[in-house]
DNA sequence: GGTACCTGGAA
DNA sequence: GTTCCAGGTAC
């Protein structure tokens, strides 16, 4: 059975978890220990934070040396009745994967792309923010692709030529302010020092603790724009790992209007 | 059992 | 910093 905490009591056992100081990863080789070992000792399920208005809250924590970015939550682009990541994206743009005929079949295919509103991707591709509509798309390009993907570019030419995606996937604002109600209204932001020992085994020191409440549209869209935020396509043919937005490191209180450390 | 979602990383 | 990639779970 899950332990069962008020705000107050949760904050303290973040506190105690903090001042225990290193701790034995519990998932030794898995990436997502860092987050399943915090989760151990806070007695806890996942994404299950066992506290009042719990679905207002979110346990984020991550290694504090890692250069990753932020998955902030998952969710596949509109419409969604079409499967456009699998049944366009992956079949027209998609590329053969790169272990295709080694750990998977000769038949791979692979479309992984993290996507700036910055800047296009080599393959021509680019976040782009529809205020007028209120969505945000994705576009592509065929005279931003880079000279080293001119093979992949005949193949998309060939599949489906060089116009912009049609149909475009896209995000209505108000999908996105509802999903990051659900996953991002108010969050403990836990921050890992990681280290490894002589023998492999590897432990946390989870020795930092934010609090950000209040989520904000604008910051949002801004850092799209800025480039702070992405959305990151992740499919081959045996698996689509689903379409997420991620954050680059530190950025996660620009998508708030309150920061508290604990 | 397929799909959408979760946690992430290596070069 | 950009490109391309990973195992696992809920339903």
């Amino acid at each position: 059975m899950p332990k069962i905490y008020t705000k107050e009591q949760l904050i303290a056992r973040l506190r105690e978890i903090r001042d225990m100081g290193w701790v034995k990863n519990a998932r030794q080789g898995n990436v997502g220990g860092v987050g399943n070992t915090l989760e151990d000792l806070l007695g806890i399920e996942e994404n299950n934070l066992p506290i009042p208005n719990a679905s207002e809250w979110e346990l984020k924590c991550q290694r504090s040396n890692t250069t990753s970015l932020t998955t902030l939550f998952h969710c596949e682009p509109s419409p969604t009745a079409l499967r456009i990541v699998p049944s366009i994206l992956l079949l027209k743009y998609g590329w053969k994967h790169d272990k295709a005929g080694k750990r998977y079949p000769l038949t791979e295919m692979s479309f992984r792309q993290t996507i700036s509103g910055a800047i296009r991707s080599d393959r021509g591709f680019k976040v782009v923010i529809d205020r007028k509509d209120r969505k945000i798309t994705i576009s592509f390009d065929a005279k931003a692709v880079d000279p080293r993907q001119a093979d992949w570019l005949d193949s998309v030419s060939n599949k489906v030529g060089l116009d912009e995606l049609n149909p475009q996937p896209y995000w209505g604002f108000d999908d996105i302010y509802h999903k990051a109600g659900t996953k991002l209204l108010n969050t403990f932001y836990v921050l890992a020092d990681v280290r490894k020992n002589s023998d492999g085994i590897e432990f946390f020191h989870y020795n930092r603790i934010l609090k950000l409440t209040k989520f904000s549209i604008d910051g949002w869209l801004d850092s799209i724009e800025d480039g702070c935020l992405y959305v990151d396509f992740d499919a081959r043919t045996g698996h689509n790992h689903g379409t997420k937005f991620r954050l680059k490191q530190n950025e996660l209180p620009r998508l708030y209007k309150a920061i508290e450390e604990i």
